[in-house]
DNA sequence: CTAGGATCCTGTCAGC
DNA sequence: TGCTGACAGGATCCTA
């Protein structure tokens, strides 16, 4: 998915578009995107009050006490088409530039100036309707842990000797750990602050975990500063896949290609589940300062 | 309690 | 061409 900074270029760019307009139509195409289906209809003829994000999950406000919260998990992605614009942001695909509703469109949201659909290829994706008073209780995002803005790199450092066993990579993808980062991001932070994945959480030292942290903010906010134009220039551009990631990443997808830093091989492994990418020279599993 | 693997689902790509 | 397995910008559930 859509890690943090895609998320917050989505509520950026649809705020434009949405805030204070009203729902006229809502059509479900796949129940399992709209939980629970049967209370879809509550939307209908509510004003979008606002827009918020809690790590990955974007929650929409409406004026009659109901929120939508929603999570694009690996391939959502929420297209908007309009009489005043267009805007698409999510896991980038040719849907970006396709015709719409298509095979991939879970739910459309329709205004008086446009449609807003919601895509995802593989369906763990979901919309949930919610009180707005529920959104701070939701399981998901109660358990979330702090934004990476929002924390010093003390408790970081806390929160990795809490899982010392666990490598360092997963324990940056635990949302409980810290709220946004995904596969990207982390592989990106970690090359960028010169630590392998495979290190164990708590061999870090304090300034290696400063170091982790200084960089996994560098790198999203970079991502979240060129994000909206970027994908503005996406979905103007002929729909060709990856062109985001490859001007952005230093190591994500670099596989074969020549370390950034020090010109020797990226290689690709396997960390936590996860497709990794590391410089192997850059980044020594026993190195420690 | 933590750590790690399987699982949800659709689609694409490499290799035979 | 058709088949097979691996893999994918995530999180949860289950097991040890």
């Amino acid at each position: 998915m859509p890690e943090l900074p895609e998320v917050e270029t989505v509520r950026r760019g649809l705020k434009k578009y949405i805030l204070n307009k009203k729902i006229v139509r809502i059509t479900v195409l796949e129940n399992k995107s709209f939980q629970p289906v049967v209370k879809c209809q509550k939307l209908l003829d509510k004003t979008i009050r606002n827009l918020r994000r809690f790590g990955k999950a974007l929650v929409i406000d409406l004026d009659n006490g109901y929120s939508l919260m929603i999570h694009l998990r690996m391939t959502g992605q929420l297209i908007w088409r309009g009489d005043k614009g267009e805007f698409a942001a999510g896991h980038p695909s040719e849907n970006f530039v396709a015709e719409l509703p298509n095979k991939q469109t879970r739910v459309i949201f329709e205004f008086e100036d446009g449609k807003l659909f919601f895509n995802d290829q593989r369906k763990f994706g979901f919309v949930k309707l919610m009180p707005t008073t529920e959104v701070e209780n939701d399981a998901f995002i109660k358990k979330l842990g702090p934004e990476p803005w929002d924390m010093d790199e003390k408790e970081l450092y806390r929160r990795c000797q809490r899982h010392s066993k666990a490598l360092i990579k997963a324990v940056l993808l635990n949302q409980e750990v810290i709220a946004g980062l995904g596969n990207i991001y982390a592989d990106e932070a970690l090359f960028a602050a010169g630590i392998h994945p495979e290190r164990r959480a708590g061999s870090l030292s304090e300034r290696e975990v400063a170091k982790v942290l200084t960089e996994a903010r560098r790198v999203m906010e970079a991502a979240i500063d060129s994000g909206g134009s970027t994908m503005a220039t996406y979905v103007k551009a002929d729909g060709a896949r990856g062109n985001y990631l490859d001007n952005f990443a230093q190591i994500f997808g670099k596989q074969g290609q020549r370390c950034p830093k020090c010109g020797k091989e990226i290689k690709k492994i396997k960390v936590a589940g996860r497709g990794t990418h590391i410089c192997p020279h850059c980044q020594k599993k026993g190195k420690h300062d």
